[in-house]
DNA sequence: CATGAATGAGCTTTCATTCAT
DNA sequence: CATGAATGAAAGCTCATTCAT
């Protein structure tokens, strides 16, 4: 609509923190107003509606996520080392993203009907790890896996472990989470079934 | 409150769809009727509000996934092959679970909010796998692994894959993505470095 | 809708003396509830919107109009006689109608745009009187003249007198304001020059 | 409050259009603004609010009538005469009057609250008229009637018929409406019953 | 002199919920 | 036991208006 200024996207951040306390819908306007001190009226002469506020936030956060991990992924190394540094990089940003990501997470259901909100989403952290399971695969560092279902099972993965112990219940290191989502994606934890290891593998 | 009858449960399993179309917030007690047939005045005599409803058609469900994963759980074979067995069923489950999965995931941040529900969904995804974890490292057949965090990760990975490709999109097999996951879960992917094979194999 | 119940059209005639004193804009929906004693949400129960509770009354009073006004056009004498005593009817209806009909002056405008309320306005008023000009052009008791331009007049000429010596500043008798009408629909008040009775008689 | 230059007063009149297409509270000052090129704020520079824009323009107009009916009063000839000329007059200018003199009539109820606004409609309608009527009665070229029921009534006639025929649906020459009025003001209509005609005439 | 930016005040409408029958 | 009818309590949004520049 209108460019937002310097001033008000600051302020605006924190409208986060009551999104993710009482969700989008629980949150009224007049939430947004004394967790920012701006008025109703300025946030509705900048943003649409309620709605576009939070759009505004989340997809400010992807923003940034997408370009540090673009950066990861353009980084050195095989691509199995640049994906291994992309999961613990979402995660460290997911850890430090605090309210915004726990709000990505809360409203997935409305993220779903925000499609620009939903690209983000993909650019920010499918797409790079499904472009690093194609390059893993011509290189020979990853297995040849089926690219869009693994990328989502990683991406929930790290997202869903992320979710629980690093945002919402915030009790364990990045590197605790990161090394139990990536003691999937590199070894696997089951042992004991050579059926399994050959059926995949090559 | 008061003993729903048989009569008003099937009915009221009409309302999934709407809360999964439009969000629970979205959805109003009158949509509800057009839903099930049933008037708002006798939704209110038997159960305490809408999110009573809500609360009603997610536990019903868990329970269904929970005592169908517990006989998995309970089966023949290793920990490692009872687990894979576990995503399977659970993936199969949120298959057939159809809008009410769907309202599940979407719904998270609410569900945070409903410590029944809460409870529900890990006597029914998080615990089954958290003991699997823990009998397989006492049995060999799993690598031994941090259990909360790797429990979350693969709940994570399976619950984001099917709700991408299963429910939401709807456009595979059961099976492919279980395979996704349990490729994850079995070998993981990354090949190059002897030292994550070496770690963890054997 | 939905069928407004007696009781309730009864204390929604209260609303006309509010928006004849404030005009439709100018009155808020808290105004018709302190004048009627009904809840907001019971008018939104039963009415689409403030301006359908509007419509209401002015359809009501416009109906019991036409009914009136239909009788008399249907009534004994000739059609100069008929039109006569309509035009009669049509403003002490206006005196006793009071608050409504100060509001259907006020907000012609808006009457443009409820073509309901138009239409109705018609059938009270221009029509009768537009069928009366060709009655009485048949049967020789009116001059022949140009029905719609002269059927507006008549109705101008009633509707402003009304409006301002019965109905706003409420002063004159329902005679009184007649028979100045009257004075224009039987003799008109030019008496000088034969040129314009002998333009327009014949 | 502060004198309007003519550049404003010029792009002001663009607004007569949105206040006659929305009513007046229909009207957004920023309507204005789009209509008129002029921003809001520079509009409250020189207006006291929304309501003395209305004013002006109707002020405006309703000052050009009333200089132009002066004129024809003051004029040659009997008061009846002069009569048939103010009415022709006034139709003319309604037609020409355009939105302005749509939104005088749609705005009456809002006039009623504007002092000026309503002694200049006097000043330009109803006064010329009456006193043109107390001369015809001294002239002996109009009959004796009484003035301001009268006055009312042929005004109202050439507004509504002016409203109906020149202005909103504008399908007829001026001299069309005119003449039905005029038709009216002159010979009346009723010709069957000699009782009137006697007792008005002479 | 003119205006872009900001806001206070308030309104229509919605909806979960109740309760007499 | 079941429900039609009614309402209390908000909430999102709009817009006329101001004022620093």
């Amino acid at each position: 609509m209108r460019p937002i200024p310097d001033w008000l996207a600051e302020r605006v951040e924190g409208a986060a923190g009551v999104f993710a306390e009482f969700g989008f819908d629980g949150t009224r306007v007049e939430d947004l107003t004394e967790a920012t001190g701006v008025p109703s009226s300025t946030l509705y002469y900048y943003f649409a509606g309620k709605e576009a506020v939070l759009a505004f936030l989340l997809q400010r956060w992807l923003d940034r996520v997408a370009g540090v991990v673009a950066e990861t992924v353009a980084g050195e190394g095989s691509a199995g080392a640049r994906l291994e540094r992309v999961v613990r990089t979402q995660l460290a940003l997911m850890a430090s993203g605090g309210p915004v990501c726990r709000v990505l997470l809360a409203e997935l259901g409305r993220i779903g009907r925000l499609p620009d909100i939903a690209k983000a989403m993909n650019d920010a952290f499918h797409h790079p790890v499904e472009r690093l399971l194609e390059a893993g695969a011509s290189d020979g560092s990853l297995r040849r896996v089926p690219v869009e279902t693994t990328a989502a099972a990683i991406f929930g993965a790290s997202t869903i472990a992320g979710l629980h112990y690093l945002v919402a219940g915030k009790v364990l290191a990045v590197d605790e989470v990161a090394d139990a989502v990536l003691g999937l994606v590199r070894g696997g934890i089951i042992v004991e079934s050579g059926r399994a290891r050959r059926r995949t593998a090559r």
